[in-house]
DNA sequence: GTCTATAATAAGATAGAC
DNA sequence: GTCTATCTTATTATAGAC
């Protein structure tokens, strides 16, 4: 609603936000984010210089809302374990993929330091927050003294990048869901198996 | 060496392969494939019915060397736990991705079954294949009887898919090496803890 | 700010000579 | 089997009127 009150620039983000999502930089073409977004040709290029600038843009707002959307699964109430298995129970839209991992794999995004820097940030910045809770947990008494939460962190993530990938793969979410629960039993062991 | 008895068509499937690789499927034109190969216009379109169809022949082969390589870590000897550790700590070219994995984000793969297939059932075989392996393990009183082989195989692969992601993005290999370490801890923790 | 030309280059393929 | 020519449609913009 109020669509006459979203800015010809807004809708342009948007569009390419979504399209990125899809088809990725390489994938989406200018004629298809002026469609997308009901601008036309002039006014794309009014607005931003181009498709890489429109792009950079995109990219940098989709890693804002990344972030504040895993930072209210972290920075919620319970324990280690359970602000862990928020962010990895999320619901999640698998068969999509991450709006910002699948861009890794995209050869513009990776070859272009302003189009990745977003991507090295955000999950820089998902691993240090993982590992902060993590080592809560640890020095809480929730794991194992021995728990690396660095590399811990890193494993969790990758779980859902890589999750991602096999279900895409298969076309189904449930290889999504065997590599979460796989991950959080290993981790529950892990934090149980020490207390007697 | 003996270039000249490579024959055009398996120029065309090795350049396809490297491109797919690189670029993905989107990211491909035939005129890259045909500057790649070495061959002309009219030979590619000899060969084969246009991109789509060379593509095709050059994931399915790119599936079978991956399964091939998988299978010389997981069949070799020792426990189970040493033979995960081999297919997990192989030697990876990480900043380059996986060469089947990183085809599960290209639009036009997902979109098709027959470029999308042998992903599916690579990906498949392999979860499987490590299943059997960490079954035999558990069943061997590797692991703690709880293990459940298919979640953690899911797991192992998605760590390994999901270390590309991160490394990529980071355009540092180290985010890969993390997760890796991070899940064999997991691993080796959920298999020594339960035997006093 | 938006619109309609205009344009050089590439994508993706077909036709037919050699 | 390979080569050159040809074709249609997209790509990625720039120019300038409104």
């Amino acid at each position: 609603m109020y669509d006459a009150l979203v800015s010809t620039s807004e809708k342009l983000v948007e569009a390419a936000q979504e399209l990125l999502w899809e088809r990725g930089y390489v994938g989406t073409s200018p004629k298809a984010l002026q469609r997308r977004s009901g601008a036309g040709q002039g006014s794309m290029y009014h607005h931003f210089h181009g498709k890489h600038d429109l792009a950079r843009t995109a990219i940098r707002r989709t890693a804002e809302e990344l972030r504040a959307t895993a930072e209210a699964d972290l920075g919620g109430g319970g324990g280690a374990v359970e602000r862990v298995e928020a962010y990895l129970l999320r619901e999640r839209d698998v068969l999509r993929g991450c709006r910002l991992g699948g861009l890794a794999q995209d050869p513009d995004v990776a070859a272009d330091p302003e189009l990745r820097r977003p991507l090295e940030e955000t999950f820089g910045w998902l691993r240090g927050r993982l590992a902060e809770v993590l080592e809560e947990g640890r020095a809480g008494g929730e794991f194992t003294a021995a728990l690396d939460a660095r590399d811990t962190a890193a494993a969790v993530v990758a779980v859902v990048q890589g999750g991602y990938v096999l279900a895409r793969s298969a076309a189904d979410p449930a290889p999504f869901r065997q590599a979460v629960e796989g991950l959080l039993a290993l981790l529950r062991a892990s934090a149980t198996a020490p207390r007697p």
